[in-house]
DNA sequence: CTATTATTGTTAAAAAATTAGCAGCCTAAA
DNA sequence: TTTAGGCTGCTAATTTTTTAACAATAATAG
């Protein structure tokens, strides 16, 4: 596809890209070959017209007969959303959360790992956590760039979250996945993805809620 | 506000107000009383125009000179999100990520708690874990009912995750909140919430590695 | 060989969410 | 008093995302 187009992929579609790989290695895992727009939109629990237009944006042709070759799709995902040298991911904070996201994702994805772990409990510095060397966080200013650590995930408390931020700044990351309950502000040129628990939650309760 | 109104609210002033609601309370705790638009802005991250569009559409009028008062605001807030009674929430699968967000909420909202676990893991069952009481999966059928719960949180593994749904709908779940990496398909009147980190933190390295 | 069916690819329409623009108002200073 | 400045409330425009509609195409059955 032309690597022009990709930059101005909708958000929202990369998102999926992302999920339909996931998804298209079970079928692969299962033994199918071949996927139609309607299967992978009621596995994905989508529209097919969606699914075929995301594939339609990132260039991809099946066929009228055999819809999409899945190998082929999962291969041209990965041009697409993948860097070519494996990004490596950093997570501050070994709380409950931080050890959960990192034990889940440990050994996981080779492309895109969490290779180091920050906190500010000393008794935390210096060990391996859920797989990870864990490091005290007035490290992050050597070890970021030395690793060439470009994103970082944030498992950390309210309090601390604003003079970390700029920390990681400071160190040069370019990506920030913020589960803090804290809304960040990120300097031209990072990038911010943010999730928030509590506000999931009560949204699903309104919705509850409203529809009694 | 007319409660009529408050059914076509957008999804995402519903998730801002939630937002609006939590950092305002922090603001309340430093003495503040009154607040601009641009400063509830600056402190979520969004723009002034967006704020004053989500309190016009929650129909708060502010005053010119003073701006808006804190205490009636998040008074409204809550009066549009929460329900009369303490709405109560059960979380499914007791691993690493289930205990880090039951500890994440222990004891601190009141008007949504989670007030029960479910393993399938019979080690777990009849215990406290992180604070509340966890059951064997195969009594989700009695308990929820009986605690009249109408929101669950999905916490556990893949394999598991279509077989769990379907009971939890036969219980009588109304709002699914789904942090596991299988997409769901939910029956009619039943409101879905679903997150994967993955796709989150795939999205993120796609940004940074186009920027550069 | 032709008609039928089911699928893709794409353009156009619709819906949802954000942003811009500005009238009107309050305050305070001149 | 009058004027200037800064803020809200709202309508309209824009942008983003989803959905609809349908021509084109390949396989298949008759």
């Amino acid at each position: 596809m032309d690597p022009q187009k990709s930059k101005d992929l909708p958000g929202k579609t990369i998102e999926r890209l992302s999920q339909y790989r996931r998804i298209l290695f079970n079928s692969i895992n299962e033994g199918k070959v071949n996927v139609y727009s309607h299967e992978l939109a009621r596995m994905m629990n989508l529209t097919p017209v969606q699914v075929r237009r995301d594939l339609m944006l990132i260039g991809y042709s099946g066929s009228q007969s055999k819809g999409y070759v899945i190998k082929d799709l999962i291969s041209l995902i990965g041009k697409i959303i993948d860097s070519d040298e494996p990004q490596k991911v950093a997570i501050v904070g070994m709380g409950n959360l931080g050890r959960a996201i990192t034990s889940y994702f440990s050994g996981k994805r080779e492309r895109l790992s969490i290779v180091a772990a920050f906190d500010n409990d000393m008794q935390k510095a210096n060990r391996i956590i859920a797989g990870v060397p864990c490091h005290h966080v007035n490290k992050l200013n050597e070890i970021l760039p030395a690793e060439g650590i470009k994103i970082a995930i944030l498992t950390l408390a309210p309090e601390a979250t604003n003079e970390v931020a700029k920390m990681l700044f400071d160190a040069g990351i370019k990506g920030i996945l913020n589960y803090t309950s804290v809304p960040l502000t990120v300097p031209e040129g990072v990038f911010l993805e943010e999730y928030d628990i509590v506000t999931s939650l009560e949204k699903l309760a309104f919705l509850v809620k409203q529809d009694m």
